[in-house]
DNA sequence: ATGAAAGCGCTAACAA
DNA sequence: TTGTTAGCGCTTTCAT
């Protein structure tokens, strides 16, 4: 690897020379700088980035943590941060979850390790705190929750889940779907524990009973929408409408509810969220929530920002809310 | 940020004694270097990576490049690849080309800069050569390509495009489709070029003639399958069938067809290619081709790794082949 | 078993 | 305008 010691050596300057020159420090004449440059392209030179960084204590680098990267929502986040940041000369460093506390935990300290200059994060299903953020926060770097957050004092970029899902619900009802199931996610994950809130708020407004065997946690794939409202429909008394955590789910329940013989929505209308490319092709055509991902990861990343940017900026307790919309089709 | 030089400083040690007990050296005995670690703890160190990788002159990070985070296929390689790598201990660093070979050149230069221990790229539509990836074999960086390859000496692990375009367009043949139109990717794209070649080939092999008005290039989106299949279908003359680069390409051709009045698959039959979740649930199911992302991921990541473990193994001409099958649904 | 010295590539403060 | 010196945190080699 060619290093500005090379550089200064053929040309018989000091390699401080080269270093400003580089950068177009105004202390070298131009005609100096250009003839170091030239030979810097011409040697295939390229800044060591890892002793820039390590000299200056940060790295141009932002990490994202997230469960998943190949669940839609999240690569859809990351493409936009990555956009965002982009532009800005940083880089991102990722770290999948994989659902669990432990592997969230081991991403977060190598990030910190690399001293990244800022980090975004969306948790696992298993995180309830997050006391290794506390590292970040003595070390004055920015972190950002987006989508599943954590109480804490951190920035957070969110999509209005509790009232999201009070207002599909409400629209449930109002198409006089009077008896409605919850197919949830994990308990503790924040958009699981609001959507279900909202659910159960717009229940009670109508004052419709919460049926406790109608409101099923599990995981947020099709699998766990197909178990639980397999589990459901074995019941004799069925409920005319489902609401399920995400699209995914919801797709699950579909597989349950036709495999029954049942149809949608005449037996039973489904209502999803998240609006999936897929949501629109199913069959029927899935009610749904959209969440622009894309807004929220341009978010993220422009809040991460600012905080890099100037450190008086406090980001801490700030909170954006994407708005999302109710997308009715066909399924209820 | 608490240092080596901290903690030697609290015990009364010297920083290098430090530095050998956090790493288990066997010059240390137990009981120091467990006082040492006691007080690391204690005192949340954190070792600055940044200095290790810059001592070591190589990090532990692996670089990737795709066209675009949020496509279904790559997010799923990275996915796979992010699981291999952190088992030993590797960090992935990710830019996107977003198509053009210019943010993917700057992409790379930024991954070479960092002093990544190896790169995994798809290049982009625009991409012909990648002379840019000189640098990294001047420096002993390994390379790996995947799906959209380019011509080069450097490791390779793709699908048989050209064989499963073949196998695909044998079957609708012998289904009885004989006239076909082929909605192809960009041009120079190895997948698009590959996949084009197989079908012609299939087409030669049973004597039915080319039709070049029928053969339309166009992007990997759904937008372009619509307006090259709504071209085609403006034409007196129907194909039988139509075969898609891809599955996104596929749906933009369901949309023109059906909004033509007509019917898949009795009026026109339809494949795609990439097997998509989605592909699944389109009405009719899409008959496309399975492509196990997950495998090509993996497959990447070890060939990397074995590379980065020892340099004298030359993967530099290796080329893996991920098998693909053909999924039969009720769209041909 | 522990400590001292040197150096990785780069930058910042200061000297010439 | 250019060069000198020092040091970032860590590891390696060699001395004690």
């Amino acid at each position: 690897m060619v290093t500005i010691k090379d550089l200064a050596q053929q040309l018989g300057l000091h390699h401080t020379t080269v270093s400003k020159a580089l950068r177009d420090h105004p202390d070298i004449k131009k005609e100096t700088s250009d003839r170091i440059k030239a030979l810097a392209r011409e040697m295939d030179y390229h800044p060591n980035l890892l002793a820039q960084n390590f000299k200056r204590c940060s790295s141009k680098t932002i990490g994202i943590i997230v469960p998943n990267i190949h669940v839609d929502f999240f690569s859809t986040v990351i493409s936009a941060i990555e956009d965002v940041i982009y532009d800005a000369g940083y880089t991102i460093m990722i770290s999948q979850s994989n659902e669990t506390y432990e592997r969230e935990v081991l991403g977060a300290t190598t990030m910190l390790s690399n001293q990244v200059a800022g980090l975004i994060i969306s948790v696992s299903k298993e995180t309830r705190e997050t006391p290794y953020l506390d590292s970040f926060r003595n070390a004055g770097i920015p972190v950002v929750f987006f989508d599943r957050v954590v109480d804490s004092q951190a920035a957070k970029v969110v999509v209005d889940d509790y009232r999201a899902a009070f207002d599909l619900t409400r629209y449930l009802i109002e198409r006089d779907y009077n008896s409605i199931a919850h197919l949830g996610g994990p308990e503790n994950v924040s958009v699981s524990v609001d959507r279900c809130r909202g659910f159960v708020d717009a229940l009670k407004e109508h004052d419709i009973p919460v049926t406790e065997t109608w409101i099923r946690r599990g995981g947020f794939h099709e699998a766990d929408g197909y178990e639980n409202t397999k589990i459901i429909l074995q019941n004799g008394l069925l409920p005319r409408a489902v609401f399920a955590v995400n699209d995914q789910v919801a797709l699950g329940a579909y597989r349950a509810i036709q495999k029954k013989g049942l149809r949608i929505p005449d037996d039973i209308a489904v209502a999803g969220f998240g609006n999936l490319q897929l949501a629109e092709y199913m069959v029927p055509p899935l009610t749904t929530v959209a969440q622009e991902p894309v807004k929220m990861g341009e978010a993220c990343a422009r809040l991460l920002l600012k905080a890099i940017g100037d450190s008086r900026s406090e980001i801490a307790d700030k909170k954006i809310i994407i708005p999302s919309h109710l997308i009715i089709r066909d399924s209820t």
